[in-house]
DNA sequence: TTGAAAGCGCTACCAG
DNA sequence: CTGGTAGCGCTTTCAA
């Protein structure tokens, strides 16, 4: 069981309001306990508490045991926007992120907030919405309450955003991908690899012409990365160029089904379709078994970020799977290494193209 | 396939200042300008720079260009901890919730998050993972940040989250469910009622024998009020009671297939299944096909939470559509009409049944 | 319309 | 080991 200020039967919480109300004591405000009530309140010195809490050995543990005791009658809950403006380090950690909606995201976020908040640092969370200038302003916002450090999605910001990010200070950690430049430390994939593997692999099952499906919206700096791996890799077996067909909506079933039936009218010779997103791909293949073509034998689907739903549909989808997690816990550990004082990072985490029928012919 | 993971240290980083604090110095924060910096470069004082950014009007026009001026040449951010100390708000609204990961909530705090950020209020995200202690550290965590409202998953928690929430004077809202005792506001929908629909749709479709499914770690207290509907919508209607099935492990397809088989040995008569999520019925309903029963002419599944792949997968699953959007900006109007000073509320949001082919004979 | 001064609650430094 | 004393950067009276 943790120790200090962090425990507390609530069965009777005494008035915080009752303190000797001395000459030379603040003046007390409703609801909130301060550092120097608790001092008072055991008659010690504001600063001693505030050891206490901090660092315990350096109190007299007979002493500890009465301001224990004092935060915990009082309720004390710590105020961090004092605690950040007056020492160093302010705990919080700026996350940005470009979407939470289609989870993209939300497992990275996850296992880095628990990750962080082990070591008592707190997410401030922020989403861009795949709009640069969104990410301009909830950059300048985050940057405003004094972050130990940031997490951002993508190595592609708006100019804006990096200038503030590489000045501001803290160290920066460039999640998901690693290709380009740096402001700081990456922890993330190489997507035009991915796109590579996703082409070879149709290549590798026969299929000979290829395009690539997705929101617009989505289609960020490593969507376009993964669509130019997947170009280069047939610039140099020969074959003709990747087809490539957008829409501004959002990644969903019904966007993938209008697509392919656009992609059907326009290029009837594609019989291989990558995915932004299985959400995409979901979709293509309700449209292919509507126009009764069949997955894997008159075309081959593949989808990007391995969804639960994928290896339960029929045919089961051929997708990539992003180390989410590790992503999660290598961006934790980079935040802290850079926050005590390491060198920046620049670290490749492992995905998997994980190859199931609706590719397998 | 498995890709590279190697982790090579950037060399392009550009280094920043020595950081090795030598004790005595307090650290030099870089690029940090302050509003004093500002005012000594304008030659006023640091408070008129203060008004020209909260109240413009109350300076005069031609001096506010040149603070203006002033603020974008030396790149001014403001800094809200100090802000926050000094004022009464911290602009900073706690979201504690309960899973990121299986993207229950992630829509939610998407539009939460895009709504305040609209009003300048900066989210700070904690998930509990379903763990009650855990969701205690973080609500004290949170308003340790002394936040201007606080949204929070579910009307039951840890007795100290509850006491700590209703005496730190902010507003809270609690979201997702209506059901219960109340801290102060609350967004949702009411749970037990989901599970009376879902239990009289499959009576209706000439189910007779119910079970519920699901991940015990998700067995949240939203799961129970729901399992609690269809207990009693059973027993009004004399049939026998329901089978309610869990596990520790997360609510994912392969729980899914596994409970299903548990299922099946235990209660072969059970023909109506209704899961704690689709993931789980993904699952379910793949453990079915396996071992040849039909869908749904042997057995009927009913989801929870209408994922986009429900209406891709074969059959189409039956499912429960929360009105995520909708939680999300009523949770935001909420949060801003308690700051603004007006009357709690307690909000019931909609939510749709969607009969598909999983139940549909 | 502007400025001076007093804190917000806490941490950090120094002397006892 | 403990207490005094400065601030952190900003908002807020209250005077000028």
């Amino acid at each position: 069981m943790a120790r200090n200020s962090d425990e507390a039967p609530s069965a009777t919480v005494p008035d915080p309001d009752e303190v000797g109300a001395r000459p030379g004591a603040r003046p007390e405000r409703r609801g909130t306990t301060t550092l120097a009530m608790v001092a008072s309140r055991v008659g010690v010195s504001l600063n001693t508490v505030s050891r206490a809490l901090r660092a315990p050995h350096t109190v007299r543990p007979e002493l500890k045991r009465r301001i224990d005791q004092a935060l915990q009658d009082l309720n004390y809950v710590p105020n961090r926007l004092a605690g950040g403006l007056a020492g160093t380090r302010s705990d919080i950690v700026g996350v940005v992120i470009t979407s939470l909606f289609h989870s993209e995201f939300a497992a990275v976020v996850d296992t880095l907030q628990a990750q962080l908040l082990d070591r008592n640092l707190q997410v401030m969370l922020g989403n861009s919405r795949y709009d640069p200038e969104e990410e301009r302003r909830l950059v300048r916002s985050i940057l405003s309450w004094r972050p130990a450090a940031v997490a951002i999605v993508g190595c592609d910001h708006h100019p804006e955003a990096t200038e503030l990010l590489a000045s501001c200070g803290a160290p920066i950690v460039e999640m998901w991908d690693v290709g380009g430049d740096i402001i700081d430390s990456a922890v993330g994939m190489d997507h035009e690899a991915i796109g590579r593997a996703q082409a070879e692999h149709l290549l590798s099952r026969g299929y000979r012409r290829l395009a690539f499906l997705g929101s617009l919206r989505e289609a960020d700096a490593r969507a376009r990365k993964r669509a130019s791996g997947m170009a280069a890799t047939l610039a140099e077996a020969g074959l003709p160029p990747l087809v490539r067909m957008t829409r501004p909506e959002g990644g969903h079933p019904d966007l993938g089904e209008s697509l392919l039936h656009e992609l059907l009218a326009a290029h009837r010779d594609v019989d291989g379709i990558v995915c932004n997103s299985d959400a995409v791909a979901f979709g293509v293949l309700r449209g292919l078994r509507r126009v009764g073509q069949n997955v894997p034998g008159d075309r081959g689907v593949v989808g990007f970020g391995d969804v639960d739903a994928g290896s339960c549909i029929s045919p089961t989808l051929t997708s990539v799977r992003p180390a989410r997690h590790a992503i999660g816990r290598l961006t934790a550990e980079t935040i802290l290494a850079r926050i005590a004082g390491e060198e920046p990072r620049r670290i490749t985490v492992d995905w998997e193209l994980l190859e199931r029928e609706s590719t397998a012919r």
